[in-house]
RNA sequence: CGGGGAGUGGCGCAGUUUGGUAGCGCACCUGCUUUGGGAGCAGGGGGUCGGGGGUUCAAGUCCCCCCUCCCCGACCA
């Protein structure tokens, strides 16, 4: 592509909004624009680069044996409400109102994966199968920030898998799990595989892939030594229950803090009384209830946060009525055991030997609280929010915390969709009804091209690695204007690599030689070649790898074989 | 949704305090000169100053309402 017929400005100051430095970049490269909040068009190096993404993707796919198809983003109101994620999903939902009826965007497309292959797979004879589509998806999202990280309107590649049996998701899912390492390999990006919350989207067994970055969403647990790897929602700690010796321990004690109920509050109520207290001295009692309604209690340290298993939710206020013996801000874990709540320490209660807490009375917590003498746990475990130096629940050694971008996920789903539709059934081999267990994959397309230059860039503009750069050859020319056989030459260079399948960018503007460096810096494009009468004088042609900003000098017969060795 | 900040030409900004003909840099157009790391000179085009209402002889500037955008937090298949 000449440059000169290239719908491409750059700009030399970014967009005052713009605060990440790969937003910053893409927009002062000219690869996209914002127009609105959260909502950005790809302009053409922009597109090339989403397109060798996405075919990267394609290859992969395609190779694991899933098919390629496309889904509608306009879904009918009912197949939401068959699942029930019109109303859990109500927050991030877009709708449309047309003369139809109601149509939801697609935030995600279980409910329209299963409506559409459902009548082809209608036997066991017809399973496995996955079929995958790369579409625009839409989430009414409440904070869009750091340009192509977290938008509105974005492109997923997601995949559905559809099995007989959970053996057979689960061969499905490692298929697929494999072809993610592959297109994370190829496109050149650092990533993680991280253990995952399930969330909303239910299931069980699932992974995140995640890219370590600054400006990253999320944080995962790493340990160095082992290869243990959790996000932060999943992450657990190592730990042991540590014997304490608390035999020179006074008596229970109880003191009035009257309307201290943080742990901020009490630690400073009682600080100020002269007690010796520490946030972590201060046990932290959190009541749950569970799917039968059971209270759960948890108990972690003052100073860190409880990390809430599966399935056990906030109590509510007519919860806390119907529980007189909880006073909410004074809850503590003593004589639990008679009111019939579990309660679940994390390792680190048995890390201290006496604790304050609440003392079940409105207004007082007690001091000098001690493990098996004045109140007893049924389970000791991992239940906080991991923290850098946590032990590893795999090796004990020190886990890190990482900051990443989430740029693919994988569930088992099992049944949670298909359970839901009463169509996502099969005939099995004894002639049952068979629901589908599923498995779903996806990658945030749209988000790629922001992750990666956030990882590949200098001070001077973007690096792309060559199986995503939007061209693979930069050829600029120097003083143009007064040097036709100059011109007449890279001319010749241009098409030669052109007809040889090279995608070249030719900047054939006749503009300051310092425009076009600096403009071929921030493009980034993986090979800068520069012929200009210096060089063409001494039968040399300077081609610069901007990822590496080493530079070599390459006699002209040379050069096109040079440039093809490249590839 | 809570807190903070900002809307002036395509981009970056000044002007608002103290009301009086809307400016600068980049980009764009024309001409001449220049030409190996974001050229120089001369000329030129482009702005409902986010929107609506109000005060005033006069509003980018003061008052009221609304909208949009950014940051922090909450939320997040």
């Amino acid at each position: 592509m000449r440059m000169t017929r290239l719908a491409l400005k750059t700009q030399r100051e970014a967009p005052a909004d713009a605060e990440a430095v790969s937003h910053q970049l893409l927009v002062r490269a000219g690869y996209i624009r914002r127009m609105a909040s959260g909502v950005y068009s790809f302009l053409p190096l922009g597109l090339r680069v989403l397109t060798k993404l996405n075919q990267i993707v394609r290859e992969e796919f395609d190779a694991a044996g899933a098919q390629e198809l496309l889904l509608p983003a306009l879904h009918p109101v009912e197949i939401w409400e068959q699942t029930g994620r019109l109303a859990t999903m109500a927050d991030v939902l877009m709708t449309v109102d047309a003369k139809g009826g109601t149509f939801v965007l697609g935030p995600t497309h279980e409910e329209a994966v299963i409506a559409t292959v459902s009548p082809d797979l209608e036997s066991y004879r017809d399973l496995p199968v996955t079929v995958y589509q790369i579409q625009t998806k839409f989430r009414d999202e409440a904070r869009p920030r750091y340009g192509l990280m977290r938008t509105r309107e974005f492109i997923m590649a997601d995949a559905y898998s559809f099995d007989v049996s959970q053996e057979g998701m689960k061969e499905s899912y490692n298929s697929m799990y494999q072809a993610f390492v592959k297109i994370f390999d190829r496109c050149g990006l650092p990533y993680v595989p991280v253990e995952a919350d399930s969330g909303a989207i239910g299931g069980d067994v699932n992974h995140e892939f995640m890219v370590p970055s600054a400006i990253g969403e999320d944080h995962f647990a790493q340990c160095v030594e082992c290869g243990y790897a959790a996000n932060i929602e999943a992450a657990k700690r190592g730990g042991s229950r540590q014997p304490a010796d608390t035999s020179g321990i006074a008596a229970m004690e109880i003191h009035a803090t009257p309307g201290a109920s943080s742990v901020r509050d009490v630690v400073s109520f009682l600080g100020a009384k002269g007690l010796d207290i520490v946030d972590a001295a201060l046990m932290k009692s959190l009541a749950f209830k569970d799917a039968n309604g059971d209270v759960v209690m948890i108990l972690v340290p003052g100073n860190r946060e409880v990390r809430v298993p599966a399935g056990l939710i906030p109590l509510t206020d007519a919860d806390f009525e119907s529980n007189s013996f909880l006073f909410k801000g004074f809850i503590g874990p003593m004589g639990m055991r008679d009111q019939g709540v579990r309660v679940l320490a994390d390792y680190s209660i048995t890390e201290r030997s006496s604790w304050f807490a609440g003392a079940n009375l409105e207004g007082h917590h007690v001091s000098n609280a001690v493990l098996d003498r004045d109140f007893t746990v049924d389970e000791i475990g991992s239940f906080v929010v991991v923290a850098d130096g946590d032990p590893c629940p795999n090796c004990g050694r020190a886990l890190s915390l990482v900051r990443s971008a989430e740029a693919g996920h994988t569930f088992q789903l099992g049944l949670a969709y298909s359970s839901k539709i009463p169509y996502a059934t099969f005939k099995a081999e004894d002639g049952s009804d068979q629901k589908y267990w599923m498995g779903c994959y996806g990658i945030g397309m749209s988000r790629l091209p922001a992750a990666i230059a956030e990882n590949f860039h200098d001070e001077n503009g973007l690096r792309w690695p060559r199986s995503v750069a939007p061209y693979q050859v930069e050829i600029l020319t120097i003083t143009p204007g007064r040097a036709p056989e100059l011109v007449a030459f890279a001319d010749s260079v241009y098409e030669e690599l052109s007809s040889r399948g090279v995608e070249v960018l030719y900047d054939d503007r006749d503009v300051a030689a310092g425009v076009k460096f600096a403009d071929a810096d921030l493009i980034g494009v993986p090979a800068i070649v520069t012929i200009g009468q210096r060089g063409l004088a001494n039968g040399v042609i300077e081609v610069k790898d901007r990822l590496s900003g080493e530079r070599s000098e390459v006699g002209v017969p040379d050069l096109i074989e040079h440039l093809l060795a490249l590839q």
